[in-house]
DNA sequence: AAAACATATTGACAAACGTCTATATATATT
DNA sequence: AATATATATAGACGTTTGTCAATATGTTTT
């Protein structure tokens, strides 16, 4: 059972490559199979089914078999899980962590 | 000059650690100096300061000197830049990579 | 059945990362 | 001025990461 930074930090790793990055903005206009995906990058085959490893074992993207080529697909609500755990300032008061272990209260001024 | 992959890595390199992800998480409810954030971790001061140091190079954290003290305030403007830069599947099509120089338009069907 | 095609796996390696101890710097207190 | 406090820097070290070449697996075509 791990905490939801150690979760989080998983997602946030497998975006942290801009060879991963471009594949996730590739994947948000439509579904790809690799071939389509490897022709935009100067990295070879085994290098980019490595990515796609890391970002289908984190739930950001889905693969499918489709006869003899695997389909990528783009998983919106891992997507929009990352969103909501970047909180901005003031912007989530009720879950803020001050609440629990810190002191921040005298902090607040 | 970089592309955007290599320059939104950076951000998300920044948040890819389960102590940094806490960090903007506690700077997210109000602004805290060094020694009050390492009560909450099970670090060492240096490796604190590591970690300050890298969300500051990136732009997602500010510092500001306060007598013997460092304050550090999360920069609210690096945080939605990052939830904008991760679109979801249809969300952005008029900045779709794919109008570029990938051939999606005939994989979507 | 054989050849071609698409993808995954293995093993290796250099580079980057997270952490520590030791030390330096800068400010505040006595 | 000396001491204490807060933070930063330097150097070291084991771990993780991104990449590749080589090979394996599975599917389609001939």
């Amino acid at each position: 059972m791990v905490d939801k930074y150690t979760q989080n930090a998983v997602l946030f790793k497998a975006l942290a490559d801009k060879n991963r990055l471009q594949i996730v903005d590739m994947l948000s206009c439509g579904d790809k199979c690799a071939c389509n995906l490897l022709e935009n990058f100067d990295i070879t085959q085994p290098t980019l089914s490595h990515h796609m490893k890391i970002l289908c074992d984190c739930g950001l993207v889905s693969a499918r078999k489709d006869g003899k080529m695997t389909m990528y697909s783009l998983n919106n609500q891992t997507v929009e899980d990352i969103k909501g755990c970047l909180c901005t300032k003031g912007g989530n008061s009720e879950e803020c962590i001050c609440d629990e272990d810190c002191d921040c209260k005298e902090l607040h001024v």
